[in-house]
DNA sequence: TTTGTATTTGACAACGTTGTCATTCCGTAG
DNA sequence: CTACGGAATGACAACGTTGTCAAATACAAA
């Protein structure tokens, strides 16, 4: 590899002048700046990253940590927001394993973070939740997504579940669907009271009563499926059948098609189906597409990036950044399994 | 942040043997040696990743590219697969995003493997198919993952679908679906002929002839849904139907599974159906759950820093490892779509 | 004791940068 | 033509480690 000094020689300059003209300083005269360059180009000259950055005590690099489980294939999209964003901030992405059954923070990680002198961390889980921040982690900078701790000493980017359910409201009134019910994700989920939330200020604001509701089992209940394909019937045999079924997420929504189908109900011709998540393999698979609300993931991942660069930039003049929780909104996607009534 | 002269100066030695205690290097007396660690651990002592590798040469660090698409959920266990052995071999792991409609090894990105002095680079694609390795990057230890290249001057990790369809056929085969039907990818997919041979030797094996074989259009093709469906309904209406049919992947079999019941036929009673790809979200919602062959990408992830860790140190010794292409096996995944004739 | 030898330890340079500060250069005013 | 001032450039140390080699120490044999 070629270092400064082969440039400082090829240029006819000291490196001083060569780490200026990499460096953009000013007062370098543009002759002996363009006689640089020349020889920068003609040696394929790249500064090392190494050197640099135990000089200035500045990695320029960020870690990346998420939990291990994927629940959603979309998820992933977290990762490639934060790595976009990244490459445009010209910080290096470091990605980490975390062990199954461990907290990703401890051990080996931890000790490679302090050893690379990572300027910042962003950790990601795949489920919209709370979690616990260790305390020795507060030193660093450090940006949650999908996730928050309640005591708010961390800033986080979340999606805006309210929002959403508000979303999901607004999109079923203005199809007409005043009778319309929340087949909602199990209670102690995190976005499980907030999009019940939005959608019942939706029908507020129309006036109306809120939906009915009701809330699954976990998936990893072994009853969750029987138990959902009982809720979809109890709520569709009701004397004051809904005309809109309102599904905590999009793999709920293809489970109960496929129980409207077996009760001979045809979506959107008989009943509508409202999705959660714009999972894309499922929601583009059926047909009817299922229309659904979108989470931002990708936007998500860029945000924590933008966020932690203040965060990164705060704690280098020994400042904090105020933490706060940022709440991205989603946004409808239209298909073809909510008509009007 | 603590440094070795600060554990040296605490545990009363030269940094020299600071560092040979953190190396592990012999010829230490084991009371300093005791003595010296005690220091580490009082101070909290972490030796810095970029003096190291600065000083050797040797960052320990690769990095880890993929092409922008991803096109199977279950495709990211790749990138699991290569983080987790990457820390199992005290690797750093850099993530890079490649941008959209460019080449992934142009850019500021290879300007960064160099700058950072990576020592060896992973590739990895969402689809199985092959690709065109920039000439520049044939000097770094590079490994692909899900691709590789026809000239074969580089290591390479593949699912075996041959293999795969082997597998598939011999399952359908102990089921005693002597008339089985493939749905295959469409021809000029990687996978397709592969799988096919696979499947084919089964039944020669077996004394049989080889199975009838559909092709479908691609997922971007306006009548991709439509030919589908057309495809299922020739096989089943035709005299000799078939009593199995093989999908090309479970979404494609999900989709078949659909047209299927508007014909009236049930699965497995009336046909077994058999997927690709063991993509849970689909595979595990079906009821009856899917039967398939699940495409081994954790284990190639794995497998590509195995390998890598071997170039790496052959390039170091300024060897070449002969390239290769490694089939990794795939298994089958019983459900309940398959059932005896 | 003395010597020889093997083991253990340390001083110092070097990796490739950037920060500090001194020096040189150039143009302009006196 | 000289003196001055600001702009441009360079010499050198330093970041935290490891490699090289020399020095010190320990231990056994004479």
């Amino acid at each position: 590899m070629t270092n400064i000094h082969d440039v400082a020689r090829q240029a006819g300059v000291s490196i001083k002048t060569v780490s200026r003209v990499v460096n953009d300083e000013p007062s370098v005269r543009p002759s002996t700046k363009a006689a640089v360059e020349a020889a920068i180009k003609a040696l394929n000259y790249v500064p090392s990253h190494y050197a640099r950055a135990m000089k200035t005590g500045q990695s320029k690099t960020v870690a990346f940590l998420t939990d291990s489980v994927v629940t959603s294939p979309e998820s992933i999209d977290i990762a490639k927001g934060v790595a976009e964003a990244a490459a445009e901030a010209e910080l290096a992405l470091f990605f980490l394993a975390s062990e199954p059954d461990k907290s990703p923070f401890e051990g080996p990680n931890f000790d490679f973070i302090r050893s690379a002198q990572v300027d910042g961390l962003i950790f990601a889980t795949h489920s919209h939740r709370e979690i616990e921040v260790p305390e020795h982690l507060l030193e660093l900078p450090l940006v949650l997504v999908n996730c928050f701790e309640f005591a708010g000493r961390v800033s986080s980017v979340v999606p805006d579940d309210r929002q959403g359910g508000y979303l999901a409201g607004k999109l079923l009134l203005e199809q007409g669907h005043t009778n319309a019910a929340f087949i909602n994700l199990p209670k102690d989920v995190v976005a499980s009271a907030l999009r019940q939330q939005g959608l019942n200020l939706a029908f507020e604001k129309a006036g109306l009563p809120a939906p009915r509701c009701v809330f699954l089992k976990h998936e990893a209940d072994e009853n969750y499926a029987e138990d959902l394909a009982e809720q979809v019937r109890a709520l569709m045999a009701a004397p004051d059948r809904p005309t809109a079924l309102f599904c905590g997420n999009d793999k709920t929504a293809l489970r109960a098609l496929g129980t409207l189908q077996t009760m001979g109900l045809r979506v959107p011709e008989d009943v509508s189906l409202l999705g959660y998540d714009d999972f894309k393999i499922i929601a583009e698979l059926l047909s009817p597409g299922l229309t659904t609300i979108a989470i931002p993931y990708l936007e998500m991942g860029r945000e924590a990036i933008s966020i932690l660069q203040d965060v990164i930039e705060k704690h280098s003049q020994n400042q904090v950044r105020q933490p706060a929780k940022i709440q991205i909104p989603g946004w409808p996607v239209l298909r073809h399994s909510v008509q009007p009534t």
